[in-house]
DNA sequence: GTATACTTACTTAACGACAGGTAAGGACGA
DNA sequence: TCGTCCTTACCTGTCGTTAAGTAAGTATAC
């Protein structure tokens, strides 16, 4: 039974794609509307202007992914914790793309159109791990660390490799010495990248 | 004794800058010329269309990047030439955060605006580091790996780092069990990154 | 039950600002 | 005088945004 959307959800659906695909300068709430089946002028009925549509569409994302990785967070040991963290994060990206590509965008200028809350909803994220890593430390099974350098490898690597799958493609066209292994997906990513970091902060026995 | 710079080389780098905080949809002509000292009809004169101004741009730092690496690889044995490889890069987005910038803004659309040729320079980089993981792997050094989820962690921790620094203060703020360590400047950051990729490909002795 | 008042969810049409781009011409050094 | 390096003036299209209007639905009063 195929739920029906409301105009305001399937706008919501549309912006998200189109605010993925072209970054906030580069999409025209002309193209948005005529995509949804209503006027521009619509988009205005619901939201107040460009910069509270693409809000929601932010918004909505940064605050299913906190609730995500809190709830997939079970274990009880830090390392596990970790591993955890790393795969929800990874299988969240893998299941909304837009949003990766949103991030990768707001990144890429600096958070230029996120709003206070959103940037508070984000540091949500870094705290939880904050508290996995200096739980890790005090029990003297991880290194000590920044949690800054362990989040950016984590989540650039992950929203990287969510939006960078074409360019990749392209670039793989003139390795000569790029033997043709397959691409990983993002779930073999999430653990080699686990596996990986956590190799590297632990503690060696 | 500075050298004086010549109106299109002035226009090249101040182009530079704004393709680096805005994106490519993001900046306007006119604002470039204004802050250049001349018209924007005069860009014309320089450079066929917008496109043609932005590839000039991205590649003259494109063919700068892969020769700095190349000439940095001076090591004999694959460790020491990833940790060169790695190093360089680091020092090099340092030097230029403005295509750092221009690299993640590339990214977070999937090499858009990037030509053939772009992507074929880029594509050395890559061809650099997997020349040096096959050699690690055939010596016995490394473990097997997928060249581009190494280039991946390397590139989007590089990328973002330079890019995101006026975020993670934003985020900094808002993170409670966050303890003010120092943000490690990016030549620290090469030298965590180098330790760590390092540590968790190397095969165990 | 039906007339009235009001809300919801839009459309049509236009606004001013500004975008990329161009044609024509002028200043100036060799 | 000829090419180089620009400027002035302008065109066309598109942008975000708004005002005004409207069909359909709901709530209330009698």
């Amino acid at each position: 039974m195929g739920r029906t959307f409301s105009k305001k959800e399937k706008l919501l659906q549309i912006a998200a794609r189109h605010f993925s695909k072209h970054g906030y300068e580069g999409v025209s709430l002309d193209a948005i509307a005529k995509e949804v089946g209503i006027t521009k002028a619509a988009i205005y009925y619901h939201f107040k202007d460009k910069d509270a549509l693409y809000e929601a569409v932010l918004l909505f994302r940064l605050e299913n992914l906190i609730a995500h990785i809190k709830a997939s967070i079970t274990a009880q040991n830090p390392e596990e914790k970790l591993r955890q963290y790393i795969e929800s994060f990874g299988a969240f990206l893998e299941d909304y793309p837009c949003f990766a590509a949103i991030l990768a965008h707001e990144f890429a200028d600096n958070g230029k159109h996120m709003s206070e809350k959103a940037v508070q909803t984000l540091a949500q994220t870094l705290g939880t791990l904050t508290a996995i890593l200096n739980e890790g430390i005090e029990k003297d099974i991880f290194t000590i660390q920044n949690p800054f350098a362990v989040q950016l490898m984590i989540v650039s690597s992950f929203v990287l490799h969510q939006t960078t799958a074409g360019l990749r493609k392209r670039v793989a066209h003139y390795v000569q010495e790029h033997a043709v292994t397959p691409e990983p997906d993002i779930k073999d990513l999430a653990k080699t990248l686990a596996t990986k970091i956590i190799k590297a902060i632990r503690k060696a026995q």
